[in-house]
DNA sequence: ATGAAAGCGCTAACAG
DNA sequence: CTGTTAGCGCTTTCAT
């Protein structure tokens, strides 16, 4: 910036003006300033900008579980959207689900000092942002809620969809459903289970818990749970699996055991449609919940003062077919 | 800083050393440094210390096209992991296919100071980062070539891998191939499409230009035009797909009308085995892809001043059934 | 409307 | 081993 301030022969204020398009330029140097940064190839160095200027880096950070799952891939497509919008750039990390890497890594958006935080969590305490949040970094959760932090939440109605979805296998005549899902160490997963047997026991059906099943991680371990529930004696009649990575091996299984049983699933599948067992399931607009997020944070970004809110975005029940008992 | 020198009654130098775990400093001091550091919340401000140092800011750019398509996901998902392994973060842009906002997104990448850039490119001129080239800012370019630039490049074997799957059709007695693409604009499509005529030619098959179809950008589109193929007198008898979306929309229209054709996709799908027609695929590993480009930009920015290198990177034919004529 | 000087928070270069 | 000083590139403040 000297040095085109000197070719140009006025100050380097008068440079700081034109390149950032301050008013009160004459046009007449506002030209030569922008020959001489054309010449010299000048390009604004940004971190001394912000450094200089206090905030605004133009910049939030992302933190969610890992940028290859879909599920998050569509969450940052949304997330970018609404940055670019506000002419914000996107600083994505992925915590792999470890609490202490998401803890590093959030501590490092900080020192960043990226202007807000957006964040799928991983581990059960975030009290260790509290002075981020108060010091200015505005942080809002997505997904899941925070833990020991009073922050914004945007979440999926989890217990509400399982509990429509499961309703309508009731309303079939299910009593005994079959209820898959990975680990109850996921807050997501717990409340789908919530609701689910909320559903159950609205029905006076008991809940047996010998038909619900955890720890299934791939679709083969879910084809594997499907045919040893089906194999035992007093077998369910439907099934619920809650995530679409269960509901794969479950089509999978039931489908080649030429079965009859209901199965219901929790997400929606591009390829639904084309898959060889009929299923219904609780949909929802993760990129819905990826804009109200983001919506919600550049809202504080800008200065919105207000208590932290808590949003909750609808489920969608969509019937693909439902065999009755 | 200041204050937590002041706190520890130590010069910032040491807060400094002691941030950055520098040898040298006693561990009494060292103790002091911490327990200020932690009274205070001080977190150290990165801008701040990247701005002084010079180089490092620890952050590389990745400017793909879309972020949600599952294809960039994936590259984001590698690079992120080999990012992570240089403790480095990653700034994600995203072009949307337009070459001007490539430039401007590519140029702030360069303002923030990255320390190295990864680029699908959308324009087809990227001379514009000559400069940065110059200055120190290294840059990979991945899927397809840049522009006019002199630059590293990892690309996939496009027309290798369609001349190998075409021949497998040629070989099973298919002289005419219906071929369904979105664009030429596309560089991957062009390099797919030569392959395929590369292989037809082979065989001393004339290539019969009404059965190249291009500007399908959609499912429904490639079902509606394999219909009107194979409406057509002396239809095809088999069909190349140059894209995932398209072979979806070949299926489901080969599957509702019991065809027999032979259909043929490049790009592998997750649930090819479970879709209701079979077909073969050319596939390719997207996280080799990335994983080698990330890899050799991580070697410029180690100071790697060799020649620009040009990687391809193999495809696989997936067979999956075939009906020969 | 333009410029001079100070300083954002940190680290490099030197002293001690 | 520790401290002092200067300065990264920019913007703020206050003159002019």
């Amino acid at each position: 910036m000297v040095d085109v301030a000197a070719r140009a022969g006025v100050s380097v204020k008068t440079v700081s003006r034109v390149v950032n398009n301050a008013p009160y330029v004459q046009p007449e140097l506002a030209q030569r300033v922008l020959a001489a940064v054309a010449e010299l190839g000048f390009r604004r160095n940004h971190l001394a900008s912000s450094l200089r200027s206090g905030q605004a880096t133009a910049t939030i950070g992302l933190l969610i579980e890992e940028i290859a799952n879909p599920f998050y891939a569509t969450i940052a497509g949304a997330v970018a959207e609404v940055a670019s919008d506000h002419d914000t750039m996107l600083l994505i990390a992925s915590s792999e689900e470890d609490p202490a890497r998401e803890q590093q890594l959030l501590r490092d958006l900080c020192a960043r000092r990226v202007d807000g935080l957006l964040v799928v969590p991983a581990g059960e305490d975030h009290s260790f942002l509290q002075s981020e949040v108060d010091l200015g970094t505005p942080a809002v959760f997505l997904d899941r809620p925070a833990g020991e932090l009073r922050a914004d939440t945007v979440l999926l109605d989890n217990r509400g969809g399982a509990r429509a979805g499961v309703r309508t296998l009731v309303e079939a005549g299910h009593r005994r459903v079959g209820i898959l899902l990975d680990s109850t160490s996921v807050y997501t997963m717990r409340e789908r289970l919530a609701g689910a047997r909320e559903a159950l026991a609205a029905a006076g059906a008991a809940i047996d818990d010998r038909l619900v099943r955890d720890g299934i991680r791939d679709p083969g371990t879910a084809a594997r749970v499907v045919g040893e529930l089906l194999d035992q004696p007093d077998p369910p009649t439907a099934f619920f699996s809650l995530n679409n990575r269960i509901s794969l091996g479950a089509v999978e299984e039931l489908h080649r055991r030429g079965s009859t049983a209901a199965l219901l699933g929790f997400d929606d599948f591009d390829l639904a449609r084309l898959l060889p067992y009929p299923f219904t399931v609780v949909a929802y607009d993760t990129r819905a919940l990826a804009r109200a997020a983001a919506e919600l944070l550049f809202r504080r970004i800008a200065g919105d003062p207000s208590e932290p809110r808590s949003l909750l975005i609808p489920t969608d029940l969509v019937e693909r077919g439902l065999p009755g008992r």
